[in-house]
DNA sequence: CTTGACCCTAAAGTATGCTCCAGGGTTTAT
DNA sequence: ATAAACCCTGGAGCATACTTTAGGGTCAAG
């Protein structure tokens, strides 16, 4: 399989592909002997892991290291694996907190605005945001 | 002041200060004889008002929009900026969505997983990212 | 045999928000 | 007068995940 299969298969692009090799997310394929890529069949199975990955938040070097135990698997534990895996949660559920604290504090400042077309010299928004001590 | 005082007196470094400045979101301060930056102190508050609304998510170049119209507040509407905030906080909205859902299919699929120190050969989570359908 | 579709490389560009560097003046205190 | 501390500029570098560009071979169909 060429290149431009294996992106029609895995629903990335051919530069992409590319770029995944040149990360190391994906092994060099054999080559044609005009120098064209040859894909083997499976190579589709890891980008649809690496997608899922992906997909769950992780970053592309994550995709990496996660492919590379995939690939040999029996050399590696499942604890392994699922420390990688709460560690990624717990991230998540960092981002999530953050989002939430930057949430709150807007939606409160943005609430004491009155949204009138009239102007906006006293704007409840301007003014908290001017006044807010960041600590 | 120079441009050490105003970092000092707003937290940010002196690296910061001129490439916010580059970004237009600081004005270009008056110049010394010898070239050196002079800024009036209510700098100090402009800057305080970009950390504050950088800290609810606005990015660099929305802090530079707002921080116009608290130039001119006058020359705007509640509405106006209020809707900046409304449409911040449906971003942040969506962001924590896509993050929750992410956080939910991690978890389900990490659950499956044993964690015991024994192979990952049929390891649910590498099982799972495997075989994911993504639409 | 030519045209279009496909493939190759290295390098630069995009967006974000800084951070650091080299090389060189200025100010301030001792 | 000299050294520390401060200031200046333009440009490069970092991290992430690609995309685009430029210039040039290869392959398959008609
Ligand atoms: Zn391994
Ligand atoms: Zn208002
Ligand atoms: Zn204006
Ligand atoms: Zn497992």
């Amino acid at each position: 399989m060429r290149i431009g299969e294996l992106a029609k298969q895995s629903g990335l692009t051919v530069d992409t592909l590319r770029y995944y090799e040149k990360e190391g997310v994906i092994p060099a394929p054999a080559r044609s002997e005009s120098g064209y890529r040859e894909y083997l069949p499976e190579t589709v199975d890891f980008l649809r892991f690496v997608q899922s990955a992906k997909a769950v938040g992780f970053s592309l070097k994550e995709c990496r290291n996660l492919l590379e135990i995939f690939h040999h698997r029996s050399a590696h534990t499942c604890a392994e694996v699922k420390s990688l895996s709460e560690i990624k949660l717990e991230e998540l559920d960092q981002q999530m907190k953050n989002l939430k604290a930057m949430h709150q504090t807007l939606k409160a400042i943005s609430d004491a605005c009155c949204g009138s077309t009239e102007s906006a010299a006293s704007c409840a928004i301007l003014n908290h945001l001017e006044e807010a001590s960041m600590p």
